[in-house]
DNA sequence: ACAAAAGTGTTCAACCTACACCCATGG
DNA sequence: CCATGGGTGTAGGTTGAACACTTTTGT
């Protein structure tokens, strides 16, 4: 008896990953999302997925569709929930695991998307989605928000180099809420995460802002201290 | 072609759920362990376990296999993770969805769960675990602590009626960490959450204190207003 | 009498919120 | 010159942490 013989007879199911891709850009929270190409719904928006082989990790899985899609590696991405309805989806019983990804949008990324037939939607103006994608979004909007209060996110969805207005708006569209921009600055910098450049941003404004970067040790954000606390 | 055919050629997986089941006695926080009937590693401790069958959520599953051992069901249940290294089992390769449980120990069922094999363990006092399961409590670890800081937990881990000192006591396990008799009162009276009965229990105080039990209304733990703020 | 828990009150520091205010500059 | 965002400072309220203090009663 070989070690796999172990568990025959058991009950296998179809697992599959599904990844909830967050962007930034024009002030705006986005979603990439597919048009799906099999039936049952196809041509209806879908988020990112595929089915996870027996050699791989969900975690890789993940990270196979996303590069496979967009190209790019190396992208931070958290578990959100597994999702197990019998009858979640109508081609079968699928049982879903649930990733959301940040990911920098840049121009690159964004012609070879094109060409894969998905879009970037606003986070709160998105199309109608497929079997029950729709909860999988808010729970990993709610992930997100949740991580966003104890860590700074900026480094996964801005440009390397950006204005603490920049980062502010990108906070307001996680929390879908204003925030007022001198607390928002003084608590920021009180974390010491950033780091002050010699340059100024003058395209936003008439004054010019200084561009900031995270400071090069990455420990660092991985510390509890940091806790944000937007008030969820 | 029918719907179910749509999928054929994907791979399949056998898919598992286990259980980390937390218990209150004693003034600890225990788990409930099971000592593993099958190879590999027959006779080690682990958390309690089962296949998730084609026919059932793995909701449904951790239930099941929660009811079948123990006796009780409407047992609170929150999924922690789910665990898909590709050698993390020995026997084969099962993606585990892990969940946890809360539940009240009682007499009753610390008789039955004893003929199963199974022995409750404090939570700082555990032996070593089978496969990954050491992680699993770890992480389900973290998300009791985080939800026990916005809901108090109470209600399903303490018997109907119970002091102020013993709900601490609890929260002191869950935290590991002493907290303030005269602070940790006042912030949960805030919360208006509980009721003073008109009872006193003197076994565990010379001049005995008020018992307390939850408000009916359920809808109210689950607010978000209520935020306990143990600071982990 | 004393120990030990119950229950209440007070103080201090930290922090969030809401502003007011000046600065720099492109239009 | 004025609207706009950049950047700094301040006053008020809330909350958590630490701790003092009184009450009650079994031993």
């Amino acid at each position: 008896m070989t070690l796999t013989d172990i568990y025959k007879g058991s009950p296998r199911n179809y697992v599959s990953v599904d990844c909830v891709i967050f962007g930034y850009e024009d002030y705006e929270l986005k979603l990439l999302l597919f048009q799906r190409e099999i039936e049952p719904e196809k041509g209806g928006w879908s988020l990112l997925g595929g089915f996870c082989g027996e050699d791989e990790s969900l975690e890789n899985a993940a990270a196979r569709v996303l590069d496979k899609t967009t190209g790019l590696t190396d992208i931070f991405m958290d578990q959100v929930q597994a999702f197990s309805s019998v009858d979640r989806d109508p081609g079968g019983r699928v049982i879903s695991i649930v990733f959301y990804a940040l990911i920098p949008i840049f121009q690159q990324n964004k012609e070879k998307v094109n060409r894969k037939g998905a879009k970037w939607f606003p986070v709160n103006d998105l199309p109608e989605l497929i079997f029950d994608h729709s909860e999988m979004v808010e729970n990993a909007m709610k992930k997100l928000q949740l991580r966003a209060s104890y860590h700074l996110v900026g480094r996964e969805l801005l440009t390397e180099q950006f204005t603490l207005m920049q980062l502010r708006s990108l906070y307001e569209a996680i929390f879908q809420k204003e925030l007022d921009p001198g607390n928002f600055r003084k608590k920021v910098l009180s974390l010491k995460l950033l780091e002050r450049l010699n340059k100024k941003n003058t395209t936003e404004s008439k004054k010019g802002a200084y561009l900031y970067k995270f400071v090069s040790e990455p420990e660092k954000s991985n510390e509890r201290i940091l806790k944000v606390n937007i008030s969820l």
